[in-house]
RNA sequence: GGUGAUGUAGCUCAGCUGGUUAGAGCGCGGCAUUCAUAAUGCUGAGGUCGGUGGUUCAAGUCCACCCAUCACCA
């Protein structure tokens, strides 16, 4: 059990300062901090050190938009983020933004061995500009039509309906995403780094059994044509740090954010006196882990490794990354209510719950996870609640009334204890490899185990009988001391109620190696409500907060559609479309708002009510072709039947349009 | 479009280098129990392992193709 203290130090990706917390950050979030807290009970030294991303264009058009300084924008958003993470249980030892002077020290320095190394180059390139913002832009920046399927719309990198990939200069009628306007092409020298100079040490560092095998198989893509030279710098107007020597240049975001981690250490380093150098030299023995989202792989295995590499650091030990969360099987969505802010999460539930279940998710691959909101009731409920807590809860009485809350001196079956305490090399080792849900696995059969041996030993009817209280104590003292093992072992997970449950118990649960020495012929306290089933009706009130949050939101969130429940093609196909020629219409002078329409669907003829007399004049619907849904039920209705329905978009009154084929159709298509 | 990954009981997942009747937890049914935050114990039912085709004495496990989902394409 007890190994070489190992002096190690993680990261998670920085959030970007643009925006709030969402529960999907906080995946790998909690993903990462569970691991710290986890190597810390091992006794070892393990640093957690993050910021905020605060530099890009995104972040300055923001401030813009709320007409303050990027400064005072990225100084609002480090706040809340902080706060946020604190009130998770985040236990992070330094948290910075890549906007501060030491960051600035950091790339420049690293920047200057680049470039004294050889490694970059200048080289002029050609550019979309905004001539009435003042700016190059971004292929995010650039709506336009998809050269492929012609779809309007996309952004200048590629197309959502097509999937296709392109550059913004092969976009039809290209606009600026930002003003609106046509932009024009403008030269620009941009600075580059060669990656091909790091190619040989990029492919043996990144085949060491560095990277799941997933990432490596994936990455391999990147070198089968040769590295590219990376393009660092871009041109003002841009928030982040200017490139010396030049006075119009800014570093990439992508260069100065995983700078950040280190010029966080940095600062933590300063302030708690460690040594620098031993951390970040070359060949050093500590350790660094960098915890990341499966989207940003390339970022943290190429460039931010060859940074290091080409300015003389050690380079990471390991980059994990992790999927993306889904809620209740879909991406999380602003109009379903599943857009779930940290902060909303944080207003209606204890953090322990999320924590726990991300971690009973959590393996070490790249699969997406899940938060299933009827899954994660009855996941926390049972596991934590009716399994873990259920122990101390059963036993706690009996010690506190009839043993003055005392233990007993020795265990009943010390056989039992030591099998929990043979768990605890295999579930650290699951810890180690993030393969988080199966330590979960092992911790629940465990309390299974636990819960077992009190229904075995029925306590309760020993405690009816005048001299059988020594063994109601041992067999509590048995339980007490089966659950402090398990809240150990939880412990990393779940800090919130670790902390009641030590409180409880009298002693720490902080370090593992504790646990070799049971807990016995001690007092222990009055019992606690360590935690509290998940109401479902709080879960419930998050998802309608955060259904107002998007309201209240000051983003500008896009139009949100409120759609029908999905369906299959099978289902669409039930429904049968024609194409139907209007031969003859005219209003019904009983009804206000009825048209009755004469329709050829090819070879038929079907007569139909419409509700579009608000909008339409019957004459001028005449001749005119549109679509109908041919096989509904008809319905009689008290001027005739009504055949099928003619399908129409709008609120109604005069905003309604009728559906009109192109040129070409003829009656009786179907429509598919 | 290319690349990588994922697809096993209602839900979440195990199934190592192919080998007896495919496993666990939750949920569901039945029984027991009442110490416990209606928690616990025992027990039962549930799967053509995304689809098609192939290799093999033998495939969830290998190969090909297809479908769906996720991500990336400097």
């Amino acid at each position: 059990m007890s190994m070489q203290k190992r002096k190690i130090l993680v990261t998670s990706a920085l959030p970007y300062a643009n925006g709030a917390i969402h529960i999907g950050h906080m995946l790998e979030y909690i993903q990462t901090d569970i691991w710290a807290r986890f190597q810390r009970a091992q006794g070892h030294e393990c640093y957690f050190a993050w910021a905020d991303d605060a530099h890009g264009a995104p972040i300055m058009l923001r401030a813009q938009a709320e007409n303050i300084t990027p400064e005072e924008l990225i100084e609002r958003m480090n706040a809340e983020h902080q706060q946020d993470f604190v009130d998770f249980g985040l236990s992070f030892n330094n948290y910075a933004t890549t906007h501060d002077e030491i960051n600035r020290e950091c790339v420049e320095m690293i920047y200057g061995h680049l470039e004294e190394g050889g490694y970059v180059v200048r080289r002029t390139i050609s550019q979309f500009y905004d001539e009435q913002q003042g700016m190059f832009l971004p292929d995010r920046f650039i709506k336009g039509t998809c050269p492929k399927c012609k779809t309007e719309e996309q952004y200048g990198d590629s197309c959502e309906s097509c999937g296709s990939t392109y550059s913004p200069t092969d976009l039809i009628d290209p606009r600026s995403a930002v003003s609106g306007t046509e932009p024009v092409m403008r030269d620009s020298e941009h600075h580059f780094v060669r990656l091909s100079e790091f190619e040989n040490r990029l492919q043996n560092w990144m085949t060491s059994g560095r990277l799941q095998p997933e990432v490596v198989n994936k990455m391999q893509e990147w070198f089968e044509d040769g590295l590219r030279d990376w393009d660092i710098s871009r041109d003002e107007p841009y928030f982040g740090f200017k490139i010396p020597g030049t006075d119009d240049k800014y570093f990439y975001v992508w260069v100065d954010a995983p700078i950040g981690y280190m010029a966080s250490f940095k600062e933590l380093a300063e302030r708690e006196n460690l040594d620098f150098e031993e951390w970040w030299a070359p060949g050093t023995e500590t350790e660094l882990y960098n915890f990341v989202g499966k989207d940003i792989i390339y970022f943290h295995t190429l460039f931010w490794p060859a940074m290091l590499m080409g300015a003389g650091f050690r380079t990471p030990t390991a980059v994990y990354a992790h999927g993306f969360l889904t809620v209740d099987g879909v991406k999380m969505s602003k109009s379903r209510g599943t857009f779930i802010q940290a902060r909303t999460y944080l207003n209606h539930l204890n953090p322990d719950y999320l924590r726990y279940y991300f971690c009973a998710r959590l393996g070490s691959g790249l699969g997406d996870i899940d938060l299933n909101l009827e899954d994660f009731v009855s996941r926390v409920n049972s596991d934590m609640v009716g399994k873990v807590v259920n122990i101390a809860s059963r036993c706690a009485g009996f010690i506190q009334r009839g043993s003055n809350g005392k233990l007993a001196a020795e265990l009943p079956e010390p056989d039992l204890y030591r099998k929990f305490l043979d768990q605890r090399e295999l579930i650290a080792d699951d810890f180690e490899q993030r393969n988080y849900q199966s330590a979960i696995r092992r911790i629940m059969a465990l309390a299974d185990e636990g819960n077992r041996y009190i229904d075995e030993h029925k306590p309760w009817q020993l405690n009816k009988q005048d001299d059988q209280q020594a063994k109601v104590q041992a067999i509590c003292t048995q339980g007490i001391n089966l659950f402090r093992v398990l809240m150990a072992y939880l412990a990393p997970v779940v800090p919130f109620t670790a902390a009641t449950a030590a409180e409880f118990l009298g002693v720490s649960l902080d370090r593992w190696s504790d646990l070799d020495q049971p807990m016995l012929d001690v007092s222990i306290n009055a019992f606690l409500p360590l935690m509290t089933r998940v109401d479902p009706l709080k879960i419930e009130a998050m998802i309608e907060d955060s259904k107002e949050n998007l309201q209240s939101s000051d983003e500008p969130a896009t139009p949100a559609l409120d759609l029908a429940d999905e369906i299959t093609i099978d289902d669409f196909l039930k429904v049968d479309l024609r194409i139907a020629k209007i031969i003859d219409a005219k209003a019904v002078p009983e009804a206000d708002k009825l048209v009755q329409l004469t329709l050829d669907i090819g070879g038929e003829i079907r007569n139909v009510f419409a509700g579009i007399k608000s909008a339409y004049k019957p004459e001028d619907l005449v001749g005119r072709h549109t679509v109908m849904v041919a096989n509904l039920k008809p319905r009689k209705m008290r001027f005739g039947v009504s055949e099928g329905m003619v399908l129409a978009a709008g609120p109604g009154g005069s905003d309604l349009f009728i559906l009109s084929p192109d040129d070409g159709a003829v009656p009786g298509l179907r429509v598919t």
